[in-house]
RNA sequence: GGUUCCGUAGUGUAGUGGUUAUCACGUCUGCCUGUCACGCAGAAGAUCGCGGGUUCAAGUCCCGUCGGAACCGCCA
């Protein structure tokens, strides 16, 4: 078995060593060739003097070329302490080129090629030791996380990737049949419905490290085809889940950190979440909290005010500390396309000074005035941003706000703050559809003093929910499930679901949920998203080793493709 | 489905409607015995993504299209 180039320093001087690699760098100075062999674990320096019999062929190396060679090690004249190797070198005794190379279209060492170009040779891409690192960090994640549940009894078990469409949730990846022209697989959204079934067969603690699919439009932290840490276990409740999944995610911390997670994690209510971040993520890495100040205008004399009011909105707003004198009439007029992206109407502000300047500093009194100051604490040099709208509008709007402020004006501090959100809604209002429809999916428990709420007060109904966050991405989610079938009952007729419907979608399920189900939850832990923010990348594609583009294209295969009218014709398929 | 930005030698870039299309790295040739971003001298290398249009004249302006990036919608 090769040894790696890193395995040599100073203490195997004058050993004799078989080493293989790529050339990454000669440097021929007429007479003395160098060569920088590159492996996995980085770059060893070899030397050919004019005099060696290999000279002519080391004359003749090129980059990526692949080569063996078998040397003595010697200590350098000249060290170089920029790489691990560098206080060692190898005298060549014997090469032999396994393989050449052509030119490779983009230097593996300036990180400035264009992503399209690194993804359609993602292969040369894959040599990069940024890229490496960041697969090698994922491996340890994945190898850490399959220690930690081994040790608590947890088995790993393997679910279908061909299942039943469930249309329910994201948009299916669909397979067509051969067997049975025009019935269609779909590609699992999660192995939602078989932890379960696991969980009803008697498996007790379950844990997959496996591939999901959503065939919905990508993000810089979204692909198409994904990796979740799947957990499910019987007989818990929330508490029990939430102390396993912050029990491994602190063990993961320390064996690729070396970080010590404090537990137990703070918790926060989805509404406080809301109200005070603007988002079901919240990033705890900086304050600038949302402030409702709507109390402080249900008199007011202000238009825009007073309508927000009347029709049933708030009025809510950020205060960002001493910056005033840093935002332009210019720069605040891009803060409000900013928040028009999100629907908000318009972003009022306030400059505090001696003299209160800004967009709405003459239509409103100087009572409301006072009252701000007093409530938001306000100093000289302070901004206030202001949106007035549905209150829906107002909490994202600012809570996207909150972020870009973060980001533009450095507060983000570089430690890593994790927490669970706790206690979401069991429903969400689809305007579209003009009904309720299930927040997270219809296998969630509700909170059990909300049980009686699911068919008469849907708006207040809470379910036993949570979701991990980790410097505002989150990093996993799950739920106590139902395990009582009155309540799954219940739960269909709250989401308005006929018994043809719900025969149809789930009738295999609800069948197993009669025969003694167990009380169970889990969650999925997303392990892309994980090994982001624990490689410092805000790209989901720089930690997944053949990504696809953001229109789900693959650059380097050119996939998807156009298949075979034969092929066609065996699924019975037509193209229109 | 929508919004915004980007596309120029192998790679990254510069480029006022009129240039022999800029520079760096890489590549090739020659020289060079301690380099490690080796050095020195020279050379080759571009249908300016693609298709239309405006214009005496388009890399540059307009329209379309393809590809890439970010965001909104979407992601139970």
């Amino acid at each position: 078995m090769k040894k790696n180039n890193t395995d040599f320093n100073i203490k195997n001087i004058n050993e004799v060593v078989t080493l293989y690699g790529w050339v990454a760098k000669k440097r021929n100075l007429g007479g003395l060739i160098f060569i920088d062999l590159r492996d996995r674990s980085g770059i060893i320096q070899l030397v050919v003097n004019p005099d060696n019999k290999y000279y002519n062929l080391a004359e003749s190396l090129k980059s990526e070329y692949v080569i063996k060679v078998i040397g003595k090690i010697k200590e350098r004249e000249n060290k170089n302490f920029n790489i691990e190797t560098g206080e060692i070198e190898v005298m060549i005794d014997y090469l032999k080129i396994l393989n050449t190379s052509i030119e490779i279209p983009f230097s593996l060492t300036d990180t400035n090629a264009l992503e399209d170009t690194r993804l359609k040779y993602r292969y040369l891409d894959l040599r990069r030791k940024e890229i490496q690192s960041k697969l090698i960090t994922r491996h340890k994640i994945a190898f850490a996380i399959r220690e930690y549940l081994n040790c608590l009894g947890f088995l790993e078990i393997e679910t279908p990737i061909l299942c039943k469409s469930t249309p329910e949730g994201a948009r299916d990846y669909l397979v067509p049949s051969r067997i049975f022209n025009g019935k269609f697989y779909a590609l699992p959204q999660s192995p939602q419905i078989f932890k379960q079934l696991l969980m009803i067969g008697g498996m007790e603690k379950y844990f997959q490290i496996a591939k999901c699919f959503r065939d919905e439009d990508l993000r810089a932290d979204r692909q198409p085809e994904f990796t979740q840490v799947d957990i499910e276990m019987s007989f818990v409740d929330e508490d029990d889940v939430i102390n396993v999944t912050e029990g491994l995610i602190a063990y993961v911390f320390k064996e690729i950190k070396n970080i010590d997670i404090k537990l137990p994690l703070k918790r926060m209510k989805y509404d406080d979440a809301i109200n005070l971040y603007g988002s079901d993520k919240p990033d705890l890495r900086f304050d600038m909290k949302i402030n409702d100040i709507t109390d402080i205008f249900k008199n007011t004399e202000f238009t825009i005010f007073k309508d927000t009011i009347d029709n049933n909105g708030i009025i809510n707003c950020l205060v960002v500390k001493n910056s005033a004198n840093i935002f332009s009439r210019k720069d605040l007029d891009k803060l409000t396309d900013f928040v028009k992206n999100y629907k908000a109407k318009g972003l009022a502000y306030l400059k505090i000074d001696t003299e209160i300047t800004g967009s709405i500093a003459k239509v409103i009194s100087q009572s409301e005035l006072d009252n701000l100051k007093t409530k938001l604490n306000l100093e000289n040099n302070d901004l206030v941003l202001i949106i007035s709208d549905k209150k829906s509008i107002t909490k994202q709007a600012l809570g996207a706000l909150r972020l870009k402020l973060g980001k533009q004006l450095n507060l983000i501090s570089s430690n890593y703050e994790l927490l669970w959100v706790v206690d979401f809604p069991s429903f969400e209002y689809s305007e579209e559809e003009k009904r309720y429809v299930a927040a997270h999916h219809p296998f969630t428990a509700p909170k059990d003093s909300d049980i009686d709420k699911l068919l008469v007060d849907k708006a207040n109904c809470y379910s036993k929910a949570y979701d991990i966050i980790i410097n505002g991405y989150e990093a996993g989610g799950g739920s106590i499930r139902i395990h009582d079938q009155e309540i799954q009952k219940k739960m269909f007729e709250a989401l308005e679901l006929t018994d043809e419907q719900i025969n149809e979608k789930f009738g295999f399920f609800v069948d197993a949920l009669k025969y003694g189900t167990p009380p169970h939850g889990g969650l999925a832990l997303g392990l892309d998203r994980l090994t982001m923010l624990l490689t410092d990348t805000d790209n989901i594609r720089d930690v997944i080793a053949f990504p696809k583009t953001a229109s789900a294209n693959d650059l380097m295969s050119e996939c998807p493709n156009l298949v075979d009218e034969s092929q066609l014709k065996e699924l019975g398929i037509s193209i229109k």
